[in-house]
DNA sequence: CGGCCCCTTGAACTACATCAACGGGGGTGG
DNA sequence: CCACCCCCGTTGATGTAGTTCAAGGGGCCG
């Protein structure tokens, strides 16, 4: 579930060459303070629960763990038996080119086993582990519950895909609009964010390593932005100054998120 | 199940600018007949089926239809009733920027009811039809199948990713290099290859639209594996001289295809 | 106060795109 | 059966968006 990109540091290794695939988010209300039950939230943002169904993911979560920023919630080649739930903070999903890597274990650790990326603390991340039994278990009894963890699985898909296009798309400028804009919409569809703005805690370098630009050039881009009047970036806090026509920059189509409540 | 991207033309359009995203390809024996039924072996790469799930897979096939090179299977926007298999042919997902799409149906569709982006076919295409309610039916009373179908839209994702970091990647040749290695294993595990080649109906402009390059440089990026004797490219048949070179130019590892037969 | 990040800016370089043109093979129509 | 043509592969020349290298300044922490 959880789906962020960490920024690491491994100094001494003579490569450090990677990439954040995807960032995510955690779950906490206007107050900062962690929701009751995020699993539920974030199933609820697609389709109704039954109470029974609240009942059973009220009981799924084993444990919380709080990771300091630039651990890894788990790493390539990690088998965990818990699924992960980023409930606050940044995290990447990142692999290491040529050589290392890490991750953070989520949803996907349930069905693949076995980890093919990593996934690392961008901030201090509080995070709830569901074993994968209780998931198991979940698959047995509760067929709804299952496809609409399935679902959030394909949805991952369908976000990966979109960042294909994005990245392999030419401008600079269209790929960080794109980020701020799905950054945007998936930090409101959590209430995360306030007015038009919302905290991003990031460097611009790690930006440049999910869009796999260059630093310098992710500054470039900003001040494009900047001075085009789309956003304004403060330190932690990024505010959407015209949000019509950052997303026709961005070609942004959040249908992709599938952010639209329906039977499933 | 179909995972291809379409070279579709649409020649009066101001903008024909799309980017494939993941190549897929059909099953067939080494005689080029459809194998008795795709959905089974593929599951069963993954994990051992019981009989009775072997029985019930038999059936979710309702029906099979041909289509022709450059049609869709699916357009973005569709809300199919079925996902689709890919039998035989290639065919590729893709997405359009800035206007049109298209995309063919696949597994995504059950749980996203919405495509967000379109299924092409690159060759002539043999597709069979599994109805959205026999997999829900198979979510009510199938556990263990429910498990490995979800497996397979979580390797999807773990393709996609794999795609962004090698798209992101700068060289064009290491790309390249890692879409023939990506190719040659997940064909030989469907029993696509011969010796050390396969069949490649693909023009050098696909090539370039799944890997984010201009024909021309995909010609000469060519032109240098063959150079480094690392493939030959003849008419529709490739085939890779030097595996163990390929793989390392490529810095390719399979694991993310998690070929590996456990219990899920 | 010193040292690191991080942001910022300038300059040089390069991997790629774009434009343009040609040859060959296969399909199609005369 | 030949002629045409279109698509695909190939090659050359030119342009550019991005990288890399380098350096300075500001804020924060020890």
């Amino acid at each position: 579930l959880a789906d962020h990109a960490v920024r690491i540091r491994f100094d001494p290794e003579p490569l450090p060459f990677w990439r954040l695939i995807v960032l995510d988010h955690g779950t906490t209300d206007r107050l900062g303070n962690v929701m009751t039950n995020p699993l539920i939230l974030k199933l609820e943002q697609r389709d109704r629960l039954s109470d029974e169904e609240r009942e059973v993911l009220k009981h799924a979560v084993a444990f919380t763990k709080v990771f300091a920023k630039g651990e890894d919630l788990v790493k390539e080649g990690d088998r965990p038996g818990e699924s992960k739930l980023l409930l606050e903070g940044f995290a990447a999903r990142y692999k290491i080119l040529r050589n290392g890597k890490r991750q953070i274990t989520d949803l996907h650790s349930f069905v693949i086993k076995r980890m093919d990326h990593s996934i690392g603390a961008l901030t201090s991340c509080n995070v709830a582990f569901v074993p994968h039994d209780t998931i198991r278990a979940i698959t047995e009894t509760q067929p709804h519950l299952a496809r609409l963890l399935w679902l959030h699985t394909a949805i991952d898909a369908a976000i990966h895909r979109q960042q294909i296009v994005t990245i392999g798309g030419d401008q600079a400028l269209g790929r960080m609009a794109h980020l701020f804009c799905e950054l945007f919409v998936r930090l409101r569809s959590v209430g995360q964010t306030e007015d038009h703005g919302f905290n991003l805690p990031l460097t611009q370098s790690e930006l440049g390593d999910t869009l796999g630009l260059s630093t310098v050039h992710v500054n470039r881009t900003i001040q494009e932005l900047r001075a085009q009047g789309l956003i304004t970036w403060r330190g932690d806090f990024v505010t959407i100054e015209n949000w019509e026509r950052l997303t026709e920059v961005a070609d942004f189509d959040p249908s992709y998120l599938n952010l639209v409540h329906e039977p499933r």
